[in-house]
DNA sequence: TGTACATCAGTGAACGCGCGTTCACTGATGTAC
DNA sequence: TGTACATCAGTGAACGCGCGTTCACTGATGTAC
């Protein structure tokens, strides 16, 4: 018999077991019985701890979403200068999903919000949120007169976000041979010269 | 007994049903008896046309791949103004992606590829080719003077993508409430004169 | 310090379900005579 | 024009498999006395 752990020390492993299947193998192929394997138990014993498979995910997405927010957030607070900002979340961002591969596969997934309506808003809110602080520190550069003020800041946090992700992307399909470091550098310096103030 | 057709037309319409219902439910859900069903036989006849599931997919994949690349095609005959071939180009993207969700759902899964290294490394290279497509117009604009000689062809290609991607990925958590044609609009045009020649 | 007991995480067999696929068959269609 | 035959798409029952989940049990752990 495996050694016997309280329940909430086994929620916490299981979640993370789950998050670190799916990024090596990805969503659809997460079972029970994997996870409970890699925790070390039995896969009925993931019953004691979770009401059902459905559960574990909810926590791997809360898991995720903490991520995504926590990464604006630590990357606002060192500096006030809104391009050194914004520079930094884009590293940070680029080197979020190098590291975790499971977050977009979580975050795209079309199973895990299946008949769960209530669940895709939720990643949709967290997704707006780390949209809007990044169009808070837009803001912020307009005030003083750093970014151009004829700009809408939601539509320049968007465009934000399209420096990464079709990189993100291409990096994952090329199995990695899509240099995104590169790209997102090159990238970043037109973003920017097209939002400075003139 | 349903209608006796030939192989070639029922390949056709079986591929057509899968790629309609993956629009419909997603990749995961997609199942042979489903397939079958729209099709109007019954599951086992699929196995007249195709020798597996997997052979149905492959055919979906050239189906997509086909779209995706006579999009380029199609936008940069009508005009010589690389300005108006891009947007062009943009507004035909939105509205594949609005017109076909099973494009992102197929393209970007994981199972499809799932130990089929292959298939990936084609469909990565179709989209370099869509991207190849979208760097020579930036080429031709440079050329031309209409486009900034500094700016990398590729990495602009990339960009240009990027304000499609994160919309199209907006629009379709937020269950059609996010507009992706009013984003692109106004990012298109930021987009523009960053890398319009001063 | 030692003993009886309650608690509850871990076990392994078994379940029901959906799915892709096989297979022997049926019967419609087109062709050769 | 009519008949026998070959072809092959469509049928439905059955299969094996993987999976999430249930359930009666075991036995380790901590507590009350």
């Amino acid at each position: 018999m495996s050694e016997k752990l309280e329940t909430g020390i086994r929620q916490a492993q299981i979640a993370q077991a789950a998050l670190a299947l799916v990024a090596e193998r990805g969503l659809e192929r997460l079972s029970v019985a994997d996870v409970a394997r890699r925790v070390g138990i039995v896969p009925s014993a993931i019953y004691r701890h979770y009401p059902s498979k459905d559960a574990v995910l909810e926590t791997v997405l809360r898991l995720v979403r903490d991520r995504l927010l926590e990464n604006v957030r630590m990357a606002s607070a060192k500096t006030a200068d809104p391009f050194d900002r914004l520079h930094r979340v884009l590293v940070r961002h680029v080197k979020l999903v190098r590291d975790n591969q499971a977050i977009p596969r979580i975050v795209f997934s079309e199973e895990i919000y299946r008949g769960r309506p209530a669940r895709r808003a939720r990643m949709y809110k967290a997704i707006a949120g780390y949209l809007d602080q990044v169009a808070d520190i837009v803001r912020a550069g307009q005030a003083g007169g750093a970014i151009r003020p004829d700009l809408d800041p939601s539509t320049v946090a968007v465009m934000f976000l399209g420096l990464i992700q079709p990189a993100a992307i291409l990096w994952h399909m090329s199995d990695g041979r899509f240099d995104v470091t590169r790209h997102t550098e090159k990238a970043w310096k037109v973003f920017r010269g097209a939002i400075a103030a003139s």
